[in-house]
DNA sequence: TTGTGTTTTACGACCTCC
DNA sequence: GGAGGTCGTAAAACACAA
């Protein structure tokens, strides 16, 4: 790549050569260039350059400004940045000799490269926060409705039980007045019954058999006893 | 052809690590 | 302090619609 400046017609100049290799593409070399001895304007003290020198090297400024990687260059630089982001010393300057590029231009591709990657990568990671929040937002939804259903539900049943519970106070009445009669019922027929026993209570049956039959006579002591 | 938006190359400022 | 990193930005290169 290294190479060196030269005439539209090597008939018409001579040889314009530089006194050192000459890289295209190189804000370097054309500042080098305008700094030793050559001026691409009327010249002040500087040697002249011809027209077709002053052309080139305006060219080859233009394209220093700014040149655009081959397709292969840009291949290698791609599957050396797949194998490893980061660019240690010895790496970059082999990369600069097999793509014939400045180690500062191998670096700068590094450099720009994982500015791109970064940036793809937080898009990524927008999107995929982007679709979980929109997954969120309808389950969310969904739960709402789901909600709004069993409330319906809720208000249903509610008004069920407060229809039944009306019915069973009615009814309670109904039983509460069986209870009461069957009471008072049951409470006479206990009457009946504990006089029945009281009638048939033997020891006051005894007393009073002894009393009125045979213990007529013993005297008090036989209370005392 | 031209206006406009996007991508690529290059650089300066600043920061971190050894 | 120097090397190498990120970040922000300029400007050329490029794509594409009107």
């Amino acid at each position: 790549m290294i190479a060196t400046l030269q005439g539209d017609s090597e008939a018409e100049s001579g040889a314009f050569r530089l006194s050192k290799p000459w890289r295209p593409g190189t804000v370097m070399e054309y500042s080098y260039l305008m700094s030793s001895g050559f001026t691409d304007n009327t010249p002040q003290g500087g040697k002249r350059l011809r027209r077709w020198q002053k052309k080139a090297v305006v060219a080859a400024a233009a394209e220093a400004k700014k040149r655009k990687l081959s397709d292969e260059q840009v291949k290698l630089l791609e599957f050396s940045f797949m194998r490893e982001r980061k660019l240690e010393c010895r790496r970059k300057e082999s990369l600069a000799v097999e793509l014939g590029l400045d180690p500062k231009q191998v670096a700068v591709w590094f450099q720009n490269r994982r500015a791109r990657w970064k940036s793809r990568k937080m898009e990524e990671e927008y999107l995929r926060l982007k679709s979980e929040n929109e997954e969120a937002v309808v389950e969310k939804c969904q739960l709402e409705k789901e909600v709004l259903k069993l409330k319906e539900r809720l208000s249903k049943t509610e008004e069920e039980i407060s229809r039944l519970s009306i019915g069973i106070s009615g009814d309670q009445k109904d039983v509460r007045a069986l209870e009461s009669s069957s009471s008072s019922l049951s409470t006479v027929n206990h009457e009946v019954v504990a006089e029945d026993i009281n009638a048939v209570d033997w020891q006051e049956y005894f007393i009073d058999f002894m009393y009125s039959n045979y213990w007529i006579g013993w005297g008090d002591d036989f209370h005392g006893m």
